[in-house]
DNA sequence: AACATATACAACCGCTCATAA
DNA sequence: CTTATGAGCGGTTGTATATGT
């Protein structure tokens, strides 16, 4: 049972907005706001889809829109927020004030990418490109037994994982559902630990791996040192004060 | 000048998520 | 709990413009 479409397809326009439409869509919004997108159309005479009208409110018709060239702070921005959060443009975009999740994907597609690119960096995974791969976790859920008792997480009190067969795998032997799991990029002069010159072979739990040493999960030493803020491996820059993930949330 | 190719970005599509009935 | 619906998100496509041959 499919959805029903969101807009009667036959009746509406598609392609680049008029300016007409544009004009009607301001006043009528500005006249009776964002209500119920669905039906905003019809109310404001536009032959449109609802969430055509969404997307060109938000993404050009807003007030509140900055337009015009990403700055070279914005650039950085960016990508620092790219190598953290990946293609999650949203959220990227609610810290740019004045600028769409669909200009910043634009943006990074064109621009950014071949920035990165051009410096030697991987622009996925933020990494330089002739890097040897670094330490990754392979969690394989392949069917054989044999490669099960290789790597038995749930002996190890991960997640749960149980090593029956996957009867996934077992219909379809070819298909590959190997987990890699590696800590992001960290360039090795721009990010010492801040741990007081602790090696870079300690450690970390869980918890401390993601920002939050002093949770009850913490099952390592670090997270029980004094300040929670400067104790344990900053994963994903959240304690060093270039993100803070708790204004991540958009409004 | 004419054509081919590359680039930029607006817009669409299909999906997931949240929520109300 | 289930289902229907609207909103929002990310990937992709289409098209106008710029640049190269």
């Amino acid at each position: 049972m499919g959805r029903s479409p969101c807009c009667e397809k036959a009746h509406t326009n598609k392609g680049a907005w008029t300016k007409e439409e544009d004009d009607r869509l301001i006043a009528y919004i500005r006249a009776h706001g964002e209500g119920c997108w669905r039906s905003l159309p019809k109310a404001a005479g536009l032959l449109r889809c609802g969430k055509s009208c969404r997307l060109r409110w938000i993404n050009y018709l807003r007030p509140d829109l900055k337009r015009g060239n990403f700055t070279e702070e914005e650039d950085e921005l960016i990508i620092k927020l790219h190598s953290l959060l990946g293609n999650k443009w949203s959220l990227i975009a609610g810290r740019l004030p004045g600028r769409t999740d669909n200009e910043i994907k634009n943006y990074w597609n064109t621009h950014i990418r071949r920035k990165l690119l051009n410096r030697g960096i991987d622009p996925s995974t933020h990494r330089p490109i002739n890097e040897p791969s670094p330490d990754v976790t392979t969690i394989s859920f392949a069917a054989t037994v044999k490669e099960e008792e290789k790597i038995n997480i749930s002996s190890t009190g991960g997640f749960g994982c149980k090593t029956e067969k996957n009867p996934v795998t077992e219909k379809c032997p070819d298909l590959n559902l190997e987990l890699r799991i590696s800590p992001p990029y960290q360039p090795q002069a721009e990010a010492p630990l801040k741990t007081g010159g602790r090696s870079s072979s300690t450690t970390l739990c869980f918890a401390c791996s993601l920002g939050i040493p002093d949770s009850e999960e913490c099952s390592c030493s670090i997270g029980t040192s004094s300040g929670s803020s400067s104790s344990g491996y900053d994963f994903l820059g959240l304690t060093s004060g270039v993100l803070d993930y708790r204004g991540l949330e958009m409004k």
